[in-house]
DNA sequence: CGTGGATATGCAAATATTTGCAAGTATTGT
DNA sequence: ACAATACTTGCAAATATTTGCATATCCACG
């Protein structure tokens, strides 16, 4: 640790004045005191390091810049953002859908295939997403179908959706996700159908996902996909995040259950070879099941609203 | 005038908050955003157009850092180094010393050839001048002897203690700086001791130069160069600074008068070509002909104490 | 709808900045 | 006083940033 003379100190102040307040090149400044440009980079280095020069960022009161930074900075995340959170969840959703459309236009590129789950958060988003210019993109559901009729959360009309968003092509998944047992599972995914949609799956640059929690409020159970007991078996096991019909327990790791074998979709751990892994909840009722998502390690890109974000930094503690 | 949606601005803040305050590099803001680098460059240019991004420069208290600033933009000087004054006047000159002595380790060059003035400013500079490592330097008067016997501001003496100081070879001028009149002046000039400096004037990289007022506190009237009459003069023809025995008016231009035809000594005008032209003044009372001085344009660098700065830079109005 | 100007973007060339290295210079302990 | 060690510096190579240019998009107006 290397202390300054005086004297020191108010030419490091000069140099810094002069390179970041009169916007002079480092060349420039070096020839002015007659010193060498790699005097003048160091010195502006060493005014950083003793904070003689410090730098003040004039966010946007009500924006979110040091809560979005702290959170990419705990999670290791490419990118978190934080849309305002408003009374009604469909107006949320709506600015989460605005934001995941800003990080698709700059993520996208000719010819990325996008994977997208299914809820209740992602239906209602792909409803509000807006354009994007990217040429060839295509859509592709991670998830099998669930029910005989069309509903707004079939996970084809929200790929659909996106894919309507997006200007992008649609490829379609007609398998279920879920059926009776093992055995049937095993030989589906030997199908055509779903050989198909897996080569698809393998080239994803970007997967949207949602989570849940485990109580009676999930789509999983209110659409009667998973009837109350085996939610409590879930919770019983340690179960904290549902997201595309993977349980993660708190600390982040997948955990059997007894879905898990009956279950035709993107395989959790298979989102780490996707370059883009982008997470959206709204709501602090979220936080949880996003708190153990974000463990797992393989979420890249978070968008959520200020409730759910200040719930996941600062969790309150159950009473 | 380019607006900002309000989007925009928390994009910019953004960006702004990774570079500056998380030292990212913006090749690794681009890749994290999936922009391209030089978006990333005009998003941060925009961030400090915009205000987004403020620099602070904790100068200390008791540094003179802006004052600087202002008088080299001012008088579009290289620089300008202020110092704290003192009530003793022989402190305040020994605080210039070490300002002036930082200034030519930088400015000094194997082979430099340095050029000095005269008056009682530069006298007591010269016996405070520290040791500054630069091999090769000569320093040599650039103007002519007064005086019989040698005294403290005999010229040849001064540029002996700043060769002394700066370790280097001094040179002599052993002609007088005043003679009789023109004819004896331009005889003289032709002779080869004059020649041998005029080449070595020739090649001066730095001058080092005081300036006066024409009030009889002047140097030049009390060491009975000048009478009061001939400063009376002086004074009439709108003359307001001397340095180096030129007589400048308030605009700066040189001025004709009695002594110009036989004066023997480097011409103002010279300085023009010479690299790096100092001027050293201490007190408020120097502030008007250093004003003078600085109009002429031909000084780059300027090293004062506070009270002169202050006097140059906001001159009370003359009663 | 179509057109023209203003704006934004990426690529790649031009600049600018940073850094490894070697040589020189203070500092410290003997 | 002397050697060992820690700093500092400038050079030049390696990186990083900025910018000219061509292209694409957006918007206002006919």
């Amino acid at each position: 640790m290397s202390s300054l003379e005086p004297g020191q100190r108010s030419h490091l102040a000069k140099i810094a004045r002069l390179y970041f307040l009169e916007g002079e090149s480092q060349a420039a400044i070096a020839r002015r005191f007659g010193i060498s440009i790699a005097t003048v980079s160091r010195a502006i280095a060493k005014a950083k390091d003793e904070k003689i020069v410090e730098f003040r960022i004039n966010d946007d009161a009500g924006h979110f810049g040091e809560l979005e930074l702290h959170l990419e900075r705990e999670w290791n995340l490419a990118e978190c953002m934080i849309v305002r959170g408003f009374e009604d969840s469909q107006t949320t959703f709506a600015a989460l859908a605005v934001a995941l459309t800003e990080m698709l236009q700059r993520l996208l590129r000719d010819g990325s295939v996008v994977g997208v789950s299914w809820g209740e958060t992602l239906k209602a988003i792909g409803e509000h997403l807006g354009p994007v210019r990217a040429p060839g993109v295509r859509v592709v559901p991670i998830i099998g179908t669930m029910g005989d009729i069309e509903t707004g959360i079939y996970p084809n009309s929200i790929a659909r959706s996106f894919a309507d968003g997006l200007s992008a092509r649609q490829y379609l998944l007609n398998l279920p996700a879920l059926v009776d047992n093992r055995a049937i599972r095993d030989a589906m995914v030997e199908d055509s159908h779903y050989r198909t949609v897996q080569a698809l799956w393998a080239t994803l640059s970007v997967a949207i996902l949602s989570v849940s929690g485990l109580s009676e409020s999930t789509s999983m159970y209110r659409s009667g996909i998973l009837s109350a007991a085996e939610l409590q078996e879930l919770r019983d096991a340690g179960g904290a995040c549902a997201s595309n019909f993977a349980i993660l327990d708190a600390r982040g790791n997948t955990i059997e259950n007894p879905i898990t074998d009956r279950l035709v979709g993107l395989p959790f751990r298979d989102l780490e070879r996707i370059e883009h892994v982008i997470v959206v909840a709204e709501g602090s009722a979220k936080a949880p099941a996003l708190r153990a998502a974000l463990k797992s390690g393989v979420v890249d890109r978070v968008i959520v609203d200020e409730r759910c974000a200040s719930e996941v930094e600062t969790p309150r503690v159950p009473v």
